[in-house]
DNA sequence: ACATTGACTAATT
DNA sequence: TAATTAGCCAATG
């Protein structure tokens, strides 16, 4: 995994709005699609990939707008992301446990 | 090289 | 709805 794709994943990150969520499915799409070597922007595989850079270089970007296909942040830092979601008024599940994507995705341009 | 791991997903039950 | 399962694919040891 090169610096090239790390940036790339990041820099989407830094653009989701706050109050709004995204997820790793989409990053990991979004950047297939925008793959371009000329550009030194490569696909680096999957979801899991995505997660893998933010565990490992997520820690200056607002990891907490990136979450799973069901909504749910991940289990490890379950609470910070959704006490930092409510804060900043990503539309919620009733209970409070996940993101209600159908209102709160944004979907990189 | 090989096996295990993981901030994932989609399908199934 | 929630829990389980199988598939996924690069990173890591």
């Amino acid at each position: 995994m090169d610096d090239a794709y790390l940036d790339a994943v990041l820099s989407v990150v830094e653009r989701v709005p706050s109050g709004r969520a995204t997820t790793y499915g989409l990053i990991a799409e979004y950047l297939r699609d925008h793959s371009d070597p000329a550009l030194g922007v490569r696909d680096r595989g999957g979801p899991r990939q995505v997660g893998t850079v933010l565990a490992r270089a997520g820690g200056d970007v607002p990891w907490w707008r990136v979450v799973n296909a069901t909504g749910s942040p991940p289990a490890r830092h379950r609470v910070r992301a959704l006490d930092a979601l409510r804060a900043e008024g990503c539309p919620l599940t009733a209970d409070g446990a996940r993101v209600r994507l159908r209102d709160a995705v944004w979907l990189p341009d």
